[in-house]
DNA sequence: TAGTGGTCTAGACCACAAA
DNA sequence: TTGTGGTCTAGACCACTAA
């Protein structure tokens, strides 16, 4: 139900109930939504703050509107993966692979250079580093190397994150929700030390993705370079305009 | 100024007209916008309305609304990249290189399976080749190999496509307006062939875009693999969520 | 304090789909 | 013909910014 007294519009009130519907499974893709009219009367509000909460579920291509039918839940799409910030957990269901995690390091340090630009922060600040292996159905997938900056989280190394998704964690403990990234994406060979955890030959094409993930307050939190194998990792996307 | 008769909505009309405004330059970045209670005043509609239109805006990162302050024209992104779809020259001019074109081959072909099945036509069905040779600043950038379905656009290689986009030429002449497309992105090494033709070794990584175009009614119209040098081109986005 | 955008309401009429 | 979403209006109160 919607909270009449929160901070919280009601209008993103009412789309957290209806997104938690979809992505719980309550509603599966294929099924009608329920009118906008049985919302309004259920919800208590108006029309427009109904539509209001819909517009984000459409923009997000989560449900499609048909004048004259109704509006009807999507079947998930692989290229909402580069619109959306997905978990490596995530991304692995949806290819329909069994994802696990191995961790090859962690440890504090000073922030080099291109680091520090990249989080905007200033050359020497100490920062949490994480690097992971991802398998998928057993075989090396890609690297994932983590930067986070360490005095938003202390101690946030005390995990392990093989189980616990490190974004779970930086919630949860933190209260940092990372809600936006910017990333760019290359074609880079693969470096001797690359190669070998990745189990493929030094000079292999690699996607290599830089990634800056930013809080509420649109803070830089996070910076991440992924290297994925070319011959066993795609990004899909859709263009529009 | 708004049609009232007209089938196109106002807040669609409305959106033309602000958008125009910033595209054309008379608003440049920076610029604060007219108030909501301006605009309302001046094209005699709703605060609803006007919002409405706004909001296109804003989803399209165009402008940023301030509590308190005003509307602002924001500054053109390279992120809007990797959601619109552009042409080499608009991708080049972002990139503030000089770009320059050079057809490598074109003709007729029946249509082998693997492009068959992504334009979704029989395999055998005539298609128009053309494999061009991008070039940014003169230095060889990308391999682009272009597949259309010849009967949508007969005679559609007697130009040259040297000087006039393609695009523009199948919206002229064939009324096909490509509106949306799906693209996969991944990493793979140069082949000795491509390797030549774009001045770098064979095996150098190689970031390679298979993407399919759609027409308004959502048929596919063209299949295009571009082949970009891994050390000269990179894609941007933003993600949410 | 005045002006801005953020949210919300309670209506209205329309075009379209399905029965 | 009925019910759906698409569009539009004319208000209202609020939180925030800047003077």
């Amino acid at each position: 139900m919607i909270q009449r007294n929160s901070k919280i519009p009601f209008y993103y009130q009412l789309y957290e109930i209806l997104n938690k519907k979809i992505t719980s499974g309550e509603w599966q893709p294929g099924d009608l939504l329920p009118a906008e009219s049985e919302l309004l009367e259920k919800y208590q509000v108006s029309r427009a703050t109904v539509r209001q909460a819909m517009d984000i579920l459409v923009t997000k291509g989560q449900i499609t509107r048909e004048r004259g039918r109704g509006s009807f839940v999507n079947e998930p799409t692989i290229e909402q993966t580069l619109s959306r910030i997905i978990s490596f957990t995530e991304d692995m269901k949806q290819r329909d692979m069994k994802p696990s995690t191995q961790v090859l390091d962690k440890g504090l340090l000073s922030a080099p250079e291109d680091v520090a630009e990249q989080l905007q922060v200033k050359v020497g600040e100490e920062l949490a580093h994480l690097r992971r292996l991802r398998l998928a159905d057993g075989e090396p997938m890609s690297i994932e190397d983590s930067y986070l900056i360490h005095r938003l989280c202390e101690g946030v190394l005390d995990q392990d994150y093989v189980s616990q998704p490190l974004r779970e964690a930086l919630s949860k403990r933190y209260g940092l929700r990372l809600v936006s990234a910017r990333q760019s994406i290359r074609a880079v060979a693969a470096s001797p030390e690359i190669a070998m955890l990745l189990k493929i030959e030094a000079g292999d094409p690699l996607l290599f993705i830089k990634r800056v993930s930013y809080d509420n307050d649109n803070r830089p939190v996070e910076f991440i370079r992924f290297y994925h194998r070319g011959d066993r990792y795609a990004l899909y996307n859709e263009l529009t305009d």
